[in-house]
DNA sequence: ACAATGACGCCTC
DNA sequence: AGAGGCGCCATTG
């Protein structure tokens, strides 16, 4: 390492935590982008997961669909050809939706304390 | 170096 | 509930 290798935190490095991340969420449990920044110890950098997952080269192998925004939608425009990707690969693996959104309190990952993840009998 | 842009999120109407 | 406004942070032009 040069003397002028001093920086410890490089976009580079964050977008391998927030990669890391990502690979954690279970098959048939969804992530926000937020939720994701949080658990890559970046809070605040929502937008960030976004954007490392449009940049980054090979998203092969990685479950980039299992990324969606808070409300619980799929972040790509209604009707384009990602967010039927998305969802297809979402649906693929179990994950309902409701008109265009997810029961977060069933298939959000990290589960939450709450017990409603227990009792989703039916909506 | 500066301004615009986004696979975001929260708060206010 | 849905829309608009603003802060956030790295990438792009």
């Amino acid at each position: 390492m040069g003397p002028a290798t001093k920086k410890t935190s490089t976009p580079e490095s964050k977008a391998n935590l927030i990669l890391a991340a990502v690979r954690q969420i279970p098959r048939g449990k969804v992530s926000s982008y937020g939720q994701i920044a949080a658990v890559a110890g970046l809070p605040r950098c929502a937008r960030l997961v976004g954007t490392v997952l449009r940049t980054h080269p090979n998203t092969r192998g990685l479950p980039w669909h299992r990324v969606i925004n808070s409300s619980g939608r799929i972040s790509f425009p209604l009707g384009s050809d990602a967010y039927a990707r998305q969802r297809k690969l979402l649906e693929r693996e179990g994950v309902d939706f409701i008109g265009q959104r997810i029961n977060m309190k069933r298939f959000s990952w990290p589960p939450g304390n709450d017990l409603d993840e227990h009792l989703w009998f039916m909506p």
